[in-house]
DNA sequence: ACCATAACTGACGCATCAGTCAGGTCTGAT
DNA sequence: ATCAGACCTGACTGATGCGTCAGTTATGGT
């Protein structure tokens, strides 16, 4: 409904569609399962209308998990918007990516993405991009609050990878259903 | 070869070494990749022989995590004969587990299995009661050092899991192939 | 009104595998 | 030597699911 949109040619809007549906699918039954069908079925077309705007399966699924490493990067820097104080800052990026209702679901992905990274090259380099990104971003904080005298001058690499790899162990175990503390 | 076993009929064997291949195998190309044929050819068979020992391909995988829970647990006990002071049956049994050569390999099926835990039940008990039983052995050393007044009076559940999530996180990213330490 | 092209689809071909089955061989006990 | 039963297998079946193709409908420009 609306007509809001003059030239976002159908082709965005589907491709989008898609994707978000994937996005589902590969948290709730994980992406060796989900088929084109269910696909499909979800956006509400047929498998061949998916395979007219992504040449393989494969596709589908490499590009969905790019859409969220890109969806969670949006989020990062939302969260930031409007905040000065570096403790303000880095409680609000963490924040912003706990496994909580819908960011749960994402921590799936996250684990099916480390999955198949390590068999497809590609996903290889986008999950250690991301990552990367993921450290750059969240070391500028640290750094920039040491700088500011607000945070302990510790070395701040190391700091931040402990920190970050300690999040990504509390979140596999809270998303494989344990209950424990969340607060760093 | 050889005349030693009077009784352990071929199946524990067989079964023994399809578990095998089929370990290899899922750290090799993930299990959701792992073909009946390719166990077959790896132990040397046919893929009625494995149907003859197990049930259905979903069995193998199954006891195949479960071989790989037990294996790992044989491991911690045996990194811990003979030693008594605290630290060191600390610092061994973490040892035991630190991605390296072959318990590289183990760390791809702990991702594996985490992914595939969330969706069959079955395998998700068994995760969370190999993680619980992960928890207590460590927690157990810490408290006996910490009675013998080694370590220093921190509660011990929750330095324990920080240790262990942190461990498991650090795990992750160096399977996917980063550089970093593996010294707590 | 007309047409070019984008958007879409049902039906089908085709490859891949898990699992079965009817029968084969091997082994150890009598 | 014979036999019961464990052990094994090639060849098949059935199901599943990706991708294609020939053809239909919608859309926007002129």
């Amino acid at each position: 409904m609306g007509r809001m949109s003059p030239r976002p040619s159908v082709e965005l809007r589907r491709r989008e569609d898609v994707l978000r549906a994937t996005w589902e699918l590969i948290a709730e039954v994980g992406h060796a399962r989900v088929r084109m069908v269910d696909i499909a079925r979800r956006v509400g077309t047929s498998t061949a209308t998916i395979h007219y705007y992504f040449k393989t399966k494969d596709d589908v699924l490499a590009e969905t998990f790019r859409f969220a490493v890109a969806d969670a990067r949006r989020r990062s820097e939302a969260a930031l918007v409007g905040i000065d104080d570096p403790w303000d800052r880095l409680t609000a990026v963490l924040e912003a990516h706990l496994p909580r209702q819908k960011v749960a679901k994402e921590w799936l992905i996250w684990l099916e993405l480390w999955n198949e990274a390590r068999i497809q090259p590609s996903l290889r380099t986008l999950n250690a991009r991301a990552y990367g990104h993921w450290i750059d971003l969240v070391e500028g904080i640290v750094r920039d609050g040491q700088e500011r005298g607000v945070f302990r001058p510790v070395p701040s690499y190391d700091f931040v990878l402990r920190l970050l790899t300690m999040m990504d162990g509390i979140a596999i175990q809270h998303t494989m259903g344990s209950r424990q503390i969340t607060v760093a």
